[in-house]
DNA sequence: AGCACA
């Protein structure tokens, strides 16, 4: 009944590579532009846990590959079983645990050393420009722009009575099969989208608008299927800095 | 196919 997934290659632990915060994928689309790439991944992996760094390069021994630094094993675990096969830019990804420690984990253990690369004399000084950017968005969380619609108070100066009192007139959220995703990084493309939203059942597509960036629509086949993926997907992380915003769409 | 840290 188990049916062995032999993948020709695209094992794990039966491959005698132990696991690892990191794992390793190929057969990735290699027309796919480097930072796209990335930011897709970052798109559909986060789910599993928090990301420390995506890698990928160019090069040709490179191209088609990439590797996904988790925070915990579990995750790595997690998104290689969940997501082995998973269709990518039109290819099912190969996901493989990485076969040594990332940098990134190194430098947290206190166990990396600089392996030799270009011989910068003795230590470079390195300046620790510590740019935090921590909240910057001074204008992409759920405050301003927010969508009159959603959930949460309206702000009182789009209430329907044009300068009526100060009655909160609760703005009546009619169910659509039709999502309306808003604080989307300004690069996100429909395929993006169209791997997040296709997970869930009864998705029929993605569209952005050209002349609005930032902003989407996601259909589904009927508003009990878009109601479960917005909940499931509202806040999504799609970036570092941008959590997407999810409404029905105005009828 | 291909396991790096630009």
């Amino acid at each position: 009944m188990s049916g062995e997934a032999a993948v020709g290659g695209g094992g794990g632990e039966a491959n005698g590579v132990q696991p690892n915060v990191t794992i390793y994928i190929n057969n990735l689309n290699e027309k796919t532009k480097l930072e796209e790439l990335k930011k897709s991944l970052n798109a559909v992996f986060s789910q599993f846990g928090k990301i420390l760094e995506v890698l990928a390069f160019k090069t040709l021994k490179h191209k088609g590959q990439a590797w996904v630094v988790f925070e915990d094993v579990a995750s790595a675990t997690e998104a290689l079983k969940r997501m082995q096969d998973f269709p990518f830019y039109d290819k099912p990804m190969k996901i493989q645990y990485a076969k040594t420690k990332s940098d990134v984990v190194a430098k947290a253990d206190g166990t990396f050393v600089p392996r030799e690369r270009r011989k910068r004399t003795d230590e470079k000084p390195e300046k620790k420009q510590k740019r935090e950017q921590h909240h910057d968005v001074s204008q992409g969380t759920l405050g301003m722009n927010a969508y009159p619609g959603a959930y949460g108070a309206p702000p009182l100066s789009q209430l329907p009575f044009g300068g009526g009192p100060k009655v909160m007139m609760p703005e009546i959220i009619v169910p659509n099969n039709i999502l309306f995703v808003q604080n989307l990084p300004h690069d996100t493309t429909p395929m993006m989208l169209q791997m997040l939203f296709c997970q869930y059942q009864g998705f029929k597509e993605a569209r952005m608008i050209e002349a609005k960036p930032g902003i989407a629509f996601v259909e589904y086949g009927d508003e009990g299927q878009a109601t479960a993926a917005m909940s499931a997907l509202q806040n999504f992380k799609i970036s570092k800095d941008n959590l997407m915003l999810i409404t029905y769409a105005k009828k």
